[in-house]
DNA sequence: ATGAAAGCGCTAACAC
DNA sequence: GTGTTAGCGCTTTCAT
């Protein structure tokens, strides 16, 4: 740590750069925050002092005069089992990346269940004046959304609300699409017998990717009884349902699963056969996290960056204020890729 | 999105709680940022009137005044590899909840290369007035560090500084030490060829690492000619290094890696070759990322949160003022622990 | 199109 | 120990 103290110039202000100028402080504020009130040549003189003197504007001082921080606030979601947990790190670089070439910035906060991040709204919004909340993992009677409308504070989430009407801005992904494009890659591939693992009923997410498997095997008439497991997400359960389907009489030859977690764990009990996935058994898992990549496993990718720029223009249209009457589209449906590798 | 303007009530300000209390703004400032200098029963009938009208102070106005933010810039790392970046995720987890806990948030920029860091800084430094900085991954030739030194910025860094005397604080891991623990393992259950596949001569990480094999190696006179390889950190490039020596004519039977990566390509090769990691030949990578706990492979773990935590003592014994001569040690080297799966 | 006055909410400096 | 005064740097009236 280096103290403070070093040697900085004086840090100019408005008035330093009006007086060079030849104006009044108020119309170097105009010329950066409504330049179409000023004169040409006015404007010039002003940027060219502003140049000169190297002024830049001080944020605390507008927040206080316009409320408006120009922040925007994620959540830092903890490293679960650090699988899933990758599409969330890269949503919220894609974020903050994008969010500064708009001038915004994101702050950071922790919680571990709803009331705890709602708590951190509340502070966030009214000791630093948060502009906006970008939420992700949305779920069934989410009282986050509820809590942030109620409150007037602006916000995105990332994920459909489920199981509510909610007239709330939202970018989220087709994963009823992303996993019916995966089951019918299998079949173009001759599979007949395709398993799903995912997660237990009720899960708006789960029950939507589930459909795409489902409405796949369907359209080819493909018989799907006991092909599918209902198991809460992590490697040993994925494991477990893996073992499950490939010891029934009839086992499939390919499966599909709602995470690449639990893919991982049926990837693992593949091998653990001495079997390859792939050449033995096709695995397909969602969210083309790193270890996928990694280890050569098909999975479906969500497109990060798009739902990041997505957000932002929902964000920035209703905070910098939407021309017009703001006609854009509130909520948006994003298609995954599906990335194939070895093992399909 | 939801848009402004929901019931707010109004907000309660410093003159409102000094009126209900009765006593001037002023005392109730001192009650919440010197309260030693207030008499107990007036501390006690100000807080009452906090309670009372939910006051919260405004982070804008006292940051205007004081010229302190209580923001920590910390920078957010593109996904590379996916692999090694998955430490930095989460000492920002951590970093971002322990300074929760200390009264200060955590603000993030991206940024490509040093340059495009150190202008982050500049803006961050004098439109945000951050009070300080966390970096990552110093470097040789660190122009960062430098740059911040200059300008007064208080910081610290995850990592030495590396070919260069610096007094700034810093916390790091003893990678040396790492590596040996992983080494003296090896040799404990039986290793005589143990190989190490390392980065390019030069990083200071890497170097720091490599001597952690060299000297548990030298200590039991093992023989280590042939047995290093030297590569660009991917799994590309670690699947060749172990092909290499499992080529050689006296191969090794264990190899340590620098890196999650290296040792995930290392293990790609074993499982192509037929054989199988741990029993075959032991593979011990470094960061004990998600990927190499998924698969079962032996790692040396960062103690994250200890950095974190650390990092945020020397920032705000810095911030807060250290009471006393602040004799406390501000470079900490924390020691890395060995997880044992079952590649070793 | 430009300028003057007022004030956002807080705290540093000083008086009592 | 507590109150008074002034002002951080900006933008929002309103007058010109």
């Amino acid at each position: 740590m280096s103290g403070r103290g070093g040697g900085e110039a004086a840090r100019p202000s408005l008035e330093t750069v009006a007086e060079r100028a030849g104006v009044s402080r108020q119309t170097v504020s105009n010329v950066l925050n409504s330049p179409q009130l000023v004169r040409p040549e006015t404007i010039a003189r002003v940027r060219a002092a502003i140049e000169e003197t190297g002024y830049r504007p001080h944020r605390a001082a507008r927040t206080l005069r316009t409320r408006r921080s120009h922040l925007i606030a994620a959540r830092m979601h903890a490293p679960v089992d650090g699988i899933n947990g990758a599409v969330l790190d890269s949503f919220l670089h894609a974020l903050t990346s994008r969010a500064e070439q708009r001038d915004y910035r994101v702050l950071l906060y922790t919680a571990e269940d709803d009331a705890q991040e709602i708590a951190a709204y509340d502070e966030l919004l009214s000791d630093f004046d948060l502009d906006a909340f970008v939420l992700a993992n949305t779920h069934r009677n989410d009282a986050r959304t509820t809590w942030l409308a109620e409150h007037g504070a602006p916000f995105v989430t990332f994920g459909r609300p489920w199981g509510v009407e909610a007239s709330h801005g939202w970018v989220d992904v087709d994963g009823a699409a992303g996993v019916y494009d995966a089951t019918r890659h299998l079949i173009r591939r001759g599979h007949r017998r395709i398993a799903f693992v995912g997660w237990p009923e009720g899960s708006g997410v789960g029950d939507d990717r589930r459909s795409g498997w489902r409405s796949a095997c369907a359209e080819e008439n493909l018989d799907v009884s006991g092909l599918t497991r209902s198991v809460e997400d992590s490697l040993a359960t994925g494991r477990a349902a893996g073992a499950e389907l490939l010891n029934a009489s009839c086992a499939p030859t390919a499966i599909v699963c709602v995470s690449d977690s639990l893919a991982l764990g049926v990837w693992t009990e593949i091998t653990a056969r001495g079997l390859t996935p792939g050449a033995d058994v096709a695995v397909i898992g969602f969210d083309d996290t790193p270890t996928a990549a990694v280890i050569g496993m098909s999975s479906v990718a969500q497109p990060v960056g798009d739902i990041a720029e997505a957000s932002l223009d929902l964000l920035t249209q209703a905070l910098d204020g939407a021309p017009g009457g703001s006609a854009a589209a509130k909520q948006l449906l994003l298609p995954p890729s599906l990335v194939v590798r070895a093992s399909s």
